[in-house]
DNA sequence: AATGAATGAGTCTTCATTCAT
DNA sequence: AATGAATGAAGACTCATTCAT
């Protein structure tokens, strides 16, 4: 045990909750919310289905009714997190602006305001306990793949109509995305004390693109 | 019990093992360095005594010779990482380099031979159980920002000597380097089917160097 | 271990007991009743949750489902017997007695008579272990006070009735009571063996009453 | 564990001790001395042969070269302390007194200065765990009964010689001293606290001996 | 669907004891 | 005689999971 936990027990005060009867899908979902803010605060081993109940304010025993194990809360969690192609959505919108500096700016704004604390919640999953899941994450690989050859498509096309200069960034674009990364593991190593480098991070980055693909 | 486990029992071909007597150093090392390969494997709360000393050749109860905890095995190895600035040791070198094209090139190499098995590892323990040993992770980015201001000083002098184009780059060079982490958590996440996508990241990591570095 | 262990494995003649649900007051009040037993018999540190689970007949993990610890169910066992003021009981009953030789009689006999194994068991815990609980002991030296206060009062007034001798004793009753102890002790330390030299006692302790105590 | 322990570590500040050799006989009674304060401070089972070593001074492995287990300590420890007849040694001093009050205050202090302790210490480990050694308890107990009549005889000569009164106490002497064993009951369970109380309990004793044996 | 008592298989940690030095 | 690294067997406590209600 690393922490103290306060005790449980029934207690007085935290008047007994009544049994609240909800569908499966709510339960469902309220149940893995939970378990992404405790997978991700403890990882998958330190953290027990009472702690996920708890979080939701149901019992133990009803996390079973819904789920066989924790395992499968655990995968289910992590499926149901493919969506995270959010960025990704952005760009439809980004790949119809006809001016190339307000694209950087909107690619640059949207990637870091991407950094949400769920969206580090699910990096921080994927790196230490993705390897309990190889099948999703081969099909997140791949998802990212077509996901970077389309953005890869919309910037050759830029490129082609002479809106963007050619350069080892436009043959690569997808390497132009990659300090956002390292902005997302500054955040998950040092949290807010993060926050002003990750801030100038941005600035420069935002910099170095418009240096690059205006033409 | 999340992952499988194989040849427990006792013995089954092992012979019982005698009695090895080793000084305390020697024990202590050992032990780190199985710890390391298990915590990083699995994370620490699923990191059980028994593997550990199983990875070493010991008993478990051997193993509370040498550290009085699980946390204290934790806390002993992250802090014997510090001396993680590898790669600022090649900066000395590269400081004296007088030819830029080589400098970088040799920045390049250097940097990404430094995604060891044993870095990734210490990168993922990092991200997964940083939160356990706050203390230890103010030093390391104290001693982070202290690195990266010497880096940035030598780049301010290749600037000045006119042998550096000036440029966002130059003016927060730290920033030059964020690909790299990129690729570490690449390989983090999908282990060897990254190898390709970071072979060719750092190509054009090279090549964006030299064109925004050459003067 | 120190001492014999017996039955265990799993299985042996003991067919494999059903699950047997029952409210947590019962299920407390058994794993009391079987702590009392063991604890008094090996003492704190020697007495196994196993032994206390083994003797209620459940697992050991459904103790920890009642208790939080080894130590709560000691401490909840201690105070639950400050109701040890049994023979407090019986003196309301005595005071009201006008005769001072039956009151003498009542007096030995029922005191004598409160030397039960249970209550053997809690003042050898007592002695044993009761430093574990210091809080304890304190509010049953209060007790204790409060309790010899009233008896010396009910005493005070049959004097003053004239129908009991005054005398060292009378102005110090509690002292008067003080030879039950030592037959408790030796009950303690020699068991059956000193049940003639408790008898022995408890009559010459009764004869010096009525000498010392008769108008 | 009830108390957290400070980590031993052969520690900076305490200079490794020397190896210090000295003879067995030395050895083993440092040994003891050093387990009877540990064993009647937490118990038998509570202490641990690292107690013992640390407080004497040398290796665990050292105390197995002077006794072959924790139960042999024990139980050397104990026959060792037969010599606990130290009151009965007074007696032969108190016997030759020819002045009954004399005789009684020197009983009295005697006593109750006998409550020293080491004295109770060991009451307390007989109390508590005497039942780990029947054999020895057996020898105690007729140790002291023919103490007992020894002690008794010597009365008996001084009711024939017309310096004591007779009565229930001198015709069954032993029961004269049994406040003595409340009032070190007194000191174990309520420690400091009760000095007092023994003090006053002290002085109502020896009021009632003179009032019963004055002839 | 919901509860929570019950279980059993671990997990960390302690400790008496052994043994090479 | 002395040390201290090493071991194995518990022991307290946790937790995923089951099941009667």
């Amino acid at each position: 045990m690393t922490a103290k936990k306060a005790k449980k027990k029934p207690q007085a005060g935290s008047e007994t909750r009544k049994r609240t009867r909800l569908s499966p899908e709510v339960r469902r979902k309220q149940i893995l919310e939970a378990a992404l803010v405790e997978f991700s605060r403890q990882g998958f081993a330190a953290t027990s289905i009472a702690m996920i109940a708890e979080r939701v304010g149901i019992s133990k025993g009803n996390v079973y009714v819904h789920f066989s194990s924790k395992n499968e809360i655990f995968e289910t969690l992590l499926e149901s997190l493919s969506s995270v192609g959010k960025a990704q959505g952005n760009w439809s919108r980004l790949e119809t602006a006809q001016d190339v500096p307000a694209f950087i700016d909107n690619l640059i704004d949207a990637s870091y305001a991407s950094l949400t604390p769920e969206a580090l919640a699910v990096l921080r999953m994927t790196i230490a306990e993705g390897h309990r899941v190889p099948g999703i994450l081969a099909k997140w690989q791949e998802a990212n793949l077509s996901g970077r050859a389309n953005r890869q498509a919309a910037i050759d096309e830029q490129v082609a109509a002479g809106r963007m200069k050619r350069g080892p960034l436009t043959d690569h674009f997808h390497f132009a995305m990659t300090p956002v990364v390292y902005a997302a593991v500054a955040r998950l190593v040092f949290g807010e004390a993060a926050a002003e480098d990750v801030d100038r991070m941005k600035e420069t980055h935002r910099k170095l693109l418009h240096q690059l693909l205006r033409s």
